[in-house]
DNA sequence: AAGGTACTCAACCGCCTGTAC
DNA sequence: AGTACAGGCGGTTGAGTACCT
């Protein structure tokens, strides 16, 4: 039977046997993968390239970490996701030992079965309307118990900002109307607090994260993965002070060197750029120095920065990137 | 016990992008 | 500039298994 991307060779399909795990194994660690068009026949393995990259990649690499996701885990993937949508890859460089493959299946078999049960809009992390999150919930009996949380959140109707005109990827956040004020000066010790809604929470937060003490949960979540420098709580909705706690390593400020681009392309973008700014509503933060406000914070921006920056919004500092998160 | 249904997850497919020529 | 190829990615499929009636 041929094969579509390598159409010469009769390949195997199917499930892998454990010879054949073995030969391929046995191949990469003493050879490395090189080209993987070639590992099949250096490997001696009737399966094609892209299938003997698949099977490393998701089965076989010695760091892959394998069981069932932690609560940890599966906040950060809603985190992540959240801000990101469907980038598993993505998505799953911020959980070490996990491949793309698997969060991807656990997200539709799980999480996003959860996220329904409980109203909301797994692909915008959105409520959805009531009618609909009635019928799913009574479709799902076992998840029917739903958290206070929602049942806080229901009561009021967060307003997703889509943030398309940035990204080519629609991104949607979620957030209250003028939900904050920046009552410090100095971020390390600045006061960010709701100012309208005291049962505001975070949407997505697991049930086991219930709390109306919002110091806490912002301590749960950001102890609670100590491996990932990812807390995207604060993209999505940002809590109070204790995003700004001190204690974990400085977030390094990335850089992108101005000279890689054209001035004919700075100008363009710095014009699309001030375009989107007055745009948005400024909601008197962006006084505050951004430098010391990446210095002092635990939580780690670059990834957004590279997915913004795949998607087309190029910044020449860190000025978009301080933009982008603390207007939402 | 048997049949049906739901669920999980490994693997495949097709598209897109980057790179070499 | 155009083409071919390899790698990467998200969406989808289907086999195996668990659970329910």
């Amino acid at each position: 039977m041929g094969h579509r991307c390598c159409g010469k060779q009769k390949v195997k399909r199917g499930l892998w046997s454990p010879e054949e795990d073995e030969k391929l194994r046995k191949h990469i660690t003493t050879h490395g993968h090189g080209s993987w068009s070639s590992v099949p026949k250096h490997a001696g393995l009737q399966r094609c390239g892209k299938s003997c990259r698949l099977r490393w990649i998701n089965y076989l690499r010695p760091e892959l970490r394998r069981g069932s996701f932690t609560p940890e885990e599966e906040q950060t993937i809603i985190d992540v996701h959240r801000i990101l949508g469907n980038k598993w890859a993505q998505i799953a460089k911020h959980l070490p030992g996990r491949t793309d493959n698997e969060v991807k299946n656990f997200w539709n078999s799980c999480i996003k079965k959860k996220l329904m049960s409980q109203g909301l809009d797994p692909k915008t992390h959105n409520l959805l309307p009531k009618s609909h999150h009635q019928r799913s919930a009574s479709n799902n009996a076992a998840s029917s118990s739903q958290s206070p949380l929602l049942q806080s959140h229901n009561q009021q109707q967060p307003i997703p900002v889509h943030l398309t005109e940035i990204t080519a990827s629609p991104i949607n956040v979620t957030l209250s109307t003028d939900q904050y004020h920046d009552h410090g000066q100095n971020p390390s010790n600045a006061s960010w607090t709701r100012v309208d809604d005291p049962t505001f929470h975070d949407i997505t937060r697991l049930p086991h994260q219930q709390s109306t003490d919002h110091s806490t949960l912002i301590n749960n979540i950001s102890s609670s993965s100590p491996s990932s420098s990812v807390n995207l709580s604060v993209f999505g909705l940002l809590e109070n002070s204790n995003i700004w706690a001190s204690g974990t390593e400085p977030f390094e400020a990335p850089r992108i060197l101005v000279g890689e681009q054209s001035k004919g392309e700075e100008v363009v973008l710095q014009q699309e750029k001030d375009t989107l700014l007055d745009q948005m509503e400024i909601k008197g933060i962006e006084d505050m120095d951004h430098a010391s406000i990446f210095e002092s914070s635990s939580v780690d921006f670059s990834f957004v920065e590279s997915t913004l920056m795949s998607c087309g919004e190029v910044s020449q500092d860190l000025n978009s990137m301080c933009n982008f998160a603390w207007r939402y």
